[in-house]
DNA sequence: GTCTATAATTTGATAGAC
DNA sequence: GTCTATCAAATTATAGAC
């Protein structure tokens, strides 16, 4: 296993705690506290806060694209997909990132609102392809019926979250994913 | 019309921005300047900024639960449960309050996670009761199909919201409420 | 009820030594 | 790269005059 830089480490603070408290809900001294060293040292490897935010949105979106792979290459998308947002639940014990960066929107620095806008594109896009293949809808079906199972993943994190439910996460995208 | 008192004043531009930067996102002195008084002023209505936030979720909650009304009183309950949603993204171009209190509920005050995990389960509890009679299903399909109507509106709007699409709402509301 | 004044703390950020 | 020192601004909150 490679060493950690010290980047990717504070990076990774940084997510813990984004998908946590919020962008607005963290500070940098924060993240040095979690890290072992001085708020000046996180500086030095993000100049801003919001270059921060910046950085932990677009590694965040790239683990989760690669994770995800191509509709095509797995025998049972919508379940993929389900298990994706299972483990952020179940084994990070968080919230997706652009579920709270979603509604912090109109605080955001705004280049990390454009993350979480292709963040949610790139999935209607993978869930419409999933389903015209694998369901055999129309083009038609499938855009409407992929903005439903996102909406339903995203509140399912929601609702299970906040009344420290799990299985109600499972049980609602059961509903998708036992057809 | 009744003329309203500074604290309701208060309370209304507190929940404007809670429902669009969060709690994490505003400052008394905001809310201040948007009344037209003094931050001191506002600490005399409501003593610490958590007595303002609770204030805001009960009202908020209270003022949701009376317009909801009791499901057997609607013809199509599911359609009226959508249309309250539909009506805090259109007219009030906002958030569900309890939406984006959930995605910052490890930095709340602990009353303000009590109002959110009671707006989600009463609103549970109205849906299963409305699916019971509305589309007679037994009481552990209704339990299930309620979370799964909860999930989707409450991602429906945080969609609909972050990608500036209100249509994409409807679209997704509609999947539940036209069958 | 609202104000001025102010306190105590936190926050984002920088300069410069090592 | 990390530190100490420091800053300017913002934030929550209180005391006390009017």
């Amino acid at each position: 296993m490679t060493v950690k830089s010290k980047r990717e480490i504070i990076l990774d603070s940084a997510e813990i705690r984004m998908r946590t408290v919020g962008y607005n809900g963290f500070s940098t001294r924060e993240i040095a506290n979690l890290v072992g060293i001085k708020a000046a040292s996180v500086h030095y490897h993000f100049p801003s806060k919001a270059d921060l935010g910046v950085a932990v949105t677009q590694r965040y979106c790239t683990r989760f694209f690669e994770a995800l792979g191509e509709p095509s290459h797995s025998p049972a998308p919508i379940k993929h997909f389900a298990t994706l947002f299972h483990n952020a639940l179940i084994n990070d014990k968080k919230l997706c990132l652009c579920l709270i960066l979603g509604a912090e929107t109109s605080s955001l620095p705004e280049t990390m609102n454009q993350e979480t806008n292709h963040f949610f594109k790139h999935n209607l896009e993978w869930l419409e392809e999933a389903l015209i293949s694998s369901q055999s809808l129309s083009e038609q079906q499938a855009k409407e019926k992929a903005a439903v199972i996102l909406a339903s993943f995203e509140g399912a994190l929601l609702l299970s979250n906040s009344l420290s439910n799990p299985a109600l996460f499972d049980s609602i995208t059961a509903y998708f994913t036992e057809q």
